[in-house]
DNA sequence: CTGAAAGCGCTTACAG
DNA sequence: CTGAAAGCGCTTACAG
């Protein structure tokens, strides 16, 4: 049988009120006390019951972290393998534990009493939601502590966001600079607010150059590789000089689709994307894409949740990182 | 504030005991009782605090999933994703939640201590160790249930696994088959059960087949696609006519540097590789490959898992998943 | 078939 | 600075 506090208390020679202190971080101990006692916890390697700590405390150490499952890309996409380690990362560093929920519609009722009334959760990270799912409407009506990862058009949350608008528009801007005429796009999912953004960057680079907007310019991806493919099957007709591409993932998928029809990257479609993840340095061609912090992402979510649940009346964050456009091959050099 | 059982249970006119009993199937509640509060419950939503029920009962509904994130292929392998997608999924069908563990070194006491004492985890999945990682004997001295997904070469305990050497006997053989002499291959790491016993199945063909073993043909990987790329950069000076290649994303990175070296595939250097994972049949040219059900094993892990907890006393189990060789354009076909 | 009661291992006012 | 005690919300022998 595990320890419990009693054994401890008994060991140390103090009451098991006087341990939990000492675990607890509290000022109130004596020095001395506090040595004899922690001695003790290290000696035997002593872990607290976490379900009796949250049944007395309220709280568990413990985050979630909510994917939807529905998500293609999930699959493909290194952004999530890169945000899931970036969460784990900084939760060990602050002594919490990670539960995670890919967010399945069967399960979904499950999911939500789970979270907001077990409380198994002091709080709860969200990311790559649709914009219209009903979980960011619950959380907001609960008192649980959450965060998105991508900012809400219209309920006011705490979020996390990079700065998807300005990275489209820089990417953009970079591909109308070097003297292309027929830019298209590949977009993320419109239900999605990275997608959104990203899109209405494209659209914002036209209207700063006084390009006029083209909607047969336009396929919607899925950020995954197979949507990037399709979506760049249909663009290939329209004869675009460039492409856009919401992600690095539906990249490698566009490349793929230009290869096949006999085209060469840059000279007959040159191409930027977005994320930077590390595939993109490897590409053949590299990609020039814009860079976002992924891994960062995770962390700072998680730190920020922290002191959410720590400074309940505070005011809502909303954090915006900025991104970079990284230049390689894929986007070719001036025209002349 | 969220409901408790006695909510609950004055609202239906019986005693918490009696919620309790109907909440967790026992059998002793009259029919009409149990629709009773079955009815109250489903009216107000109703979720048993977990930490309490832990606490009383010793178990939360909670499995751990361990995943070492040293690994780098964490990042470019969609075995991943695959396996947690399955895990997840099986977790909500049987009313369990998942906890994520990426085992880092820095924290792994801390996370030993978590998983075995906190009293958090009703048991425990591993999957993708070191064959010496101590984590695995940590868990066999304790009383924690758990399985491994790959077998362990020399303790005792519940495992879920494909069967890697036949598999990889059947990849070889195919490619000797096809009239090949020079059979190269890109091994995983070899303190990885599954680097090892693919490796084992690569050398069986060899001598089945009476093709002596040239060790200048062996190039190792880490199941990454930059490892695979590496891996391939060195075999290429040795003109291996074919090569077997432990993983699908291991081929990715190895197709690359075929490319790069301006050979083509298969004529040059026929490729089969092992996962069959759904970006393998996408790849140029298609892979061939050994198909194993990624998503299927994370499931029949939970299952197998909540059975072992259900019953502890029994055996342990060893179950081993057959795999198959999928033929695509990456191997060619007979030589004439 | 049902309820009263003990107890799971903590935290935290409260009193000193 | 420290301890005795109440209480968190469940489960489960035990008694009937």
């Amino acid at each position: 049988m595990p320890l419990t506090l009693e054994d401890i208390a008994q060991q140390a020679g103090v009451s098991r009120a006087t341990v939990s202190r000492v675990i607890n971080g509290d000022e109130n101990v004596k020095a001395q006390t506090r040595l004899r006692v922690m001695d003790v916890i290290q000696q035997n390697n002593f872990q607290p019951n976490i379900a009796a700590r949250s049944l007395a405390a309220g709280r568990t150490n413990v985050l979630g972290l909510i994917i939807p499952a529905g998500v293609s890309a999930i699959f493909t996409d290194p952004y999530f393998p890169l945000l899931i380690q970036g969460v784990s990362s900084a939760c060990n560093a602050k002594d919490y534990s990670v539960m995670l929920w890919l967010a399945e519609p069967e399960y979904e009722r499950r999911m939500m009493r789970q979270i907001l009334h077990s409380g198994l959760l002091d709080g709860v990270i969200v990311s790559s939601m649709l914009m219209d799912d009903p979980i960011v409407q619950s959380l907001h009506d609960s008192k649980k502590p959450f965060i998105l990862i991508g900012r809400h058009p219209t309920i006011d949350v705490n979020y996390l966001d990079v700065d998807n608008l300005n990275g489209a528009r820089e990417a953009t801007l970079h591909l109308l600079r070097l003297g292309h005429k027929r830019v298209a796009t590949i977009t993320g999912p419109q239900d999605m607010i990275g997608g959104y953004d990203r899109f209405q960057g494209y659209l914002r680079a036209l209207e700063e150059r006084g390009v006029a907007y083209q909607p047969e310019l336009v396929s919607q991806g899925d950020f995954s590789e197979a949507g990037g493919y399709t979506a760049m099957r249909r663009l290939i007709p329209m004869q675009p000089g460039a492409v856009f591409i919401a992600s690095d993932t539906m990249a490698e998928g566009a490349l793929r689709a230009i290869r096949e029809a006999g085209l060469r990257i840059p000279q007959d479609i040159a191409v930027v994307s977005y994320d930077d993840m590390p595939s993109a340095a490897r590409s053949t061609p590299s990609l020039t894409t814009v860079r976002q912090p992924t891994h960062r992402m995770g962390a700072l979510a998680v730190n920020t949740l922290i002191d959410i649940i720590q400074h309940p009346g505070a005011n809502k964050r909303h954090i915006v990182l900025p991104v970079e456009l990284v230049i390689r091959e894929s986007c070719g050099t001036l025209r002349t």
